[in-house]
RNA sequence: GUCCCCGUCGUCUAGUGGUUAGGACACCGCCCUUUCACGGCGGCAACACGGGUUCGAUUCCCGUCGGGGAUGCCA
């Protein structure tokens, strides 16, 4: 008797619909509106908007894996005009946190994948967190129980492990559930009811035939249906396990394409006979390689960072992220510039081309693309990542700083940033890049200090320096590049040494470091009083 | 173990039944130069291996090896 199932299940907290109705038949995605004039495309030809979705658990930080599968997504929408969904797997209740929940959107907003329906933005096929949709898993768990296409497991946790032992013992390897409550007669299920045990619903598999697909990315893809066992689709504690919860939201949001990670091939074998159970017309799968190590193992925190949100304290700006990830399992072919901006690669963006094999993580090319994207913006958006660098610092122009034409921080950190030029190529050094422009208090390389400065010669070139600077300069006024530059030239001259001999012990005097900008426009940059003063400091020490 | 996938310079990749196998990162030289970057020029460096198919394979097929993934009441 089937209606004892659904009997059965009536009983049940969440058998009661208390959403509106939900499109339940094949959703298709809204389509264009038709023309009224001119060519009308049959409608078997009509361009149809993709819908994909980007899934996410919020079991964790948002991962560089995680990000890439984001954002193939996104740029798939963007670029065929297609609808971007984020919808929430929190089925997990262990493991599902509303700190993961805000740090995935986080690392979503940073990276500035914008979505079009997702939890916090509404949509026609809402809502978008799985935890909110339990109604909805019941409802389809029913429809399968009436066709008796899913069966009752009592099966815990502790019959199953002590049953893979067995078969371990016995020399024997364990393949997965061994569809111990397939067959359970009435009796022993109403005997298991009247005890009121736990159970979970396990879909009933084909034992022959295969089950395949076409994939997106990797062209046929096929299992054996006999390798694949009965698994479970709804949980004991009444949730829906991904796979259930997964193929009924992505059915009834009219997702049409599912691009997910490599490691989700195996799972989707099992989902599509899902749909089937279902009855269901499947939408197109596409598999994307894995992201590994530098070594090619699987990338962890061993190998440095992994989360969004740890790249971004290391200074990588958003569309630098953007650009390198993309260029794992992408690329804009041929001899094509690779340093783009996110609008040129949704420009570009092709499913065709995007690559079947995994791709290691190369930390020193995304410094790489990140500096050169650093290098291309204009002078005031580095202004406007940089600010904040300097801000955090607790630094700020002082009064006695002020130079002509740089008289707030602002102002002073363009012309900063302006000398800089292309050393300005990481947000985490610029600090002490030119904190010595705001503070005396700054980085100092101990070891070339020993060894330009703190060196009899040194101090005695940098006492005859600061002096030369002193009458030759009115250092009351601002003074160019050019006159520091023809004062240094000239005592290096007059003493018979090379300009650098002058240079080299000033640069680490001024700067605390062997390397920097051009010295004269430090110089210029510090102010003639600031330069001395720092000279005949370090002349002294 | 079993199942699935992948395999072009160290890395990311372009590419083709006949190419001097292209670009980028890294690396090495040189130039520029006041250091360091930037930039410019040049260099090193690859079709995993073995069988087929073919007039000809890096390209197509099979095997091997290597790597990855899956094998959960996680997603």
């Amino acid at each position: 008797m089937r209606g004892w199932w659904i009997r059965s299940n009536l009983g049940n907290p969440w058998a009661r619909p208390s959403r509106p109705a939900v499109p339940t038949s094949n959703a298709e995605p809204r389509a264009p509106a038709p023309a009224t004039t001119g060519k009308v495309p049959h409608p078997m030809n009509a361009p149809v908007p993709p819908r994909v979705r980007f899934a996410p658990s919020p079991t964790g930080h948002l991962h560089v894996g995680g990000a890439r599968t984001a954002l193939f997504n996104w740029l798939y929408a963007r670029s065929q005009g297609g609808t971007f969904v984020l919808r929430i797997e929190d089925t997990d209740q262990e493991r599902s946190s509303d700190e993961s929940y805000a740090a995935i959107l986080e690392g979503m907003n940073w990276l500035g994948l914008d979505w079009d329906e997702g939890p916090d933005a509404g949509g026609d096929f809402g809502p978008y967190r799985q935890s909110e949709r339990l109604d909805l898993y019941r409802a389809h768990l029913i429809k399968l129980a009436t066709e008796d296409k899913v069966y009752r497991c009592f099966c815990n946790a502790d019959d199953l492990a002590a049953r893979e032992a067995a078969v371990r013992e016995a020399g024997g390897v364990w393949e997965g559930y061994d569809g111990h409550c397939r067959h359970l007669d009435a009796d022993a299920i109403a005997a298991f009811e009247a005890e009121s045990r736990p159970h979970a619903w396990r879909l009933r598999t084909p034992d022959e035939g295969s089950t395949f697909w076409y994939d997106v990315i990797v062209d046929k893809r096929e299992f054996q249906n006999e390798v694949l066992v009965d698994r479970v689709i709804v949980k004991a504690d009444g949730f829906p396990t991904y796979q259930f919860a997964c193929v009924v939201d992505d059915h009834l949001m009219g997702i049409t394409h599912v691009l997910r990670g490599d490691d989700h091939v195996s799972n989707t074998p099992f989902q599509l006979l899902i749909y089937q159970a279902l009855d269901w017309k499947p939408p197109k799968f596409g598999h994307m390689p894995m992201i590994l190590g530098p070594d090619k193992k699987r990338l962890s925190k061993r190998h440095g960072a992994t989360s969004v949100a740890e790249f971004a304290d290391q200074g990588i700006i958003p569309e630098a992220m953007v650009n390198y990830l993309a260029l794992l399992g992408w690329s804009p072919g041929g001899s094509a510039d690779e340093v783009m901006r996110t609008k040129a690669i949704v420009g570009k963006f092709s499913l065709k081309k995007v690559n079947s094999s995994p791709a290691a993580f190369d930390y020193d090319k995304l410094a790489h693309i990140n500096a050169m994207h650093i290098k291309r913006l204009t002078p005031e958006e580095r202004l406007d990542l940089a600010l904040p660098m300097i801000e955090k610092q607790g630094w700020g122009l002082a009064d006695d700083w002020r130079i002509h034409g740089a008289d707030d921080t602002r102002a002073y950190l363009a012309r900063l940033l302006a000398m800089l030029g292309g050393r300005f190529s990481s947000l985490v050094n610029l600090p002490e890049q030119i904190g010595f422009f705001f503070t005396d208090d700054h980085f100092k390389d101990q070891e070339a200090w020993d060894e330009h400065v703190a060196t009899d010669e040194g101090r005695s070139r940098l006492k005859v320096l600061a002096g030369a600077l002193s009458e030759s300069l009115d250092l009351d006024a601002p003074q160019e590049a050019e006159a520091f530059e023809g004062v240094v030239r000239e005592l290096a001259e007059k003493l018979g040494l090379k300009a650098g001999d002058l240079i080299h012990p000033a640069r680490v005097a001024l700067s605390g470091q062997s390397r920097s900008a051009g010295i004269f426009e430090v110089m210029e940059l510090l102010g003639g009083p600031r330069t001395v003063r720092r000279l005949e400091t370090a002349a002294s020490a």
